[in-house]
DNA sequence: CTAATTAAAGACTTCGTGAATCTATAATAT
DNA sequence: ATATTATAGATTCACGAAGTCTTTAATTAG
């Protein structure tokens, strides 16, 4: 059981494109050269996201993509859950003798179990992670766009 | 992502080991015939249990499988982590630029979030979900058994 | 000792999905 | 009109989960 590595390229890039001037636009090119993943498959991922409402994509010259949600109301969850899902990452399929017909409690303390993971990644935004990256990077990045 | 059927498999069984007479031994027929899964492919899921040291298994006539450790003594991630292994859910494989060269704030947070999810599994044990199960279906397997 | 019983091990098959590529197509700006 | 950019679809590839089959080893009963 593994994050899809989609996940990952997702987080980051929702980052990278936090740490852009507002309403900067970038395309898919750099993104994917910023995380060495093929432009297709990462515009791939970035479809989904557009479609979740986080960024917002253009075509044309100065198309690309945008942040179009504040950082500070994008939550790891919300991430997590545009690109691998909400089904829950245990399911009892046994039809039980064991315990009750209706109810599994191994199933019941497995959801619990998730629970407390999915409460702590929703507790976190991608606020918090910019308030982490040193300064100096974020200069950077943004002196590599302009 | 996903929990595997085998960790089902694993939770299930041990459960049900730990419904009968302490000392009474069970063979996989049964055990597989109960899960609706082929013996074979069970044995391969308890056997991973026998050399985690949860059960033991005997050859021969009256061998089959048997509890070996305290309902209160299992945890749920100590079978987890049997069957499905303990590398973490989240690995950033990136070469950042974004970020520290060293830590990824983003697998920070995401590993916090799997300890959150661990804290849970490792603070739920066998005897808890023994303590929920009806006495009525506990003395039907225990007559099943006889 | 032999036959029956049982788990373990290894080779193998099947299937689904993550990961990725390639090739259009559509939309936009110069 | 042409270049640029994202989107969509078909397709490929690799890997691992899930499961089967067969052989081997260990144990007990007769």
């Amino acid at each position: 059981m593994k994050y899809s590595k989609a996940t990952n390229y997702a987080l980051h890039t929702i980052v990278y494109l936090a740490l852009l001037p507002p309403g900067k636009t970038i395309g898919v090119k750099p993104l994917a050269e910023a995380q060495k993943v093929s432009p297709t498959y990462l515009s791939k991922v970035l479809t989904k996201l557009v479609k979740s409402g986080f960024i917002e994509s253009g075509t044309g010259v100065n198309g690309g993509y945008q942040l179009i949600k504040d950082a500070k109301d994008i939550t790891f969850l919300d991430i997590i859950h545009a690109i691998e899902g909400t089904t829950s990452l245990f399911n009892c399929g046994l039809d039980h003798t064991i315990h009750d017909r209706q109810n599994c409690f191994i199933e019941k303390v497995m959801n619990e179990a998730e629970q407390k993971m999915e409460d702590y990644l929703r507790s976190q935004t991608i606020e918090h992670i910019l308030q982490k990256v040193d300064k100096n990077i974020v200069n950077r990045i943004r002196s590599v766009v302009n």
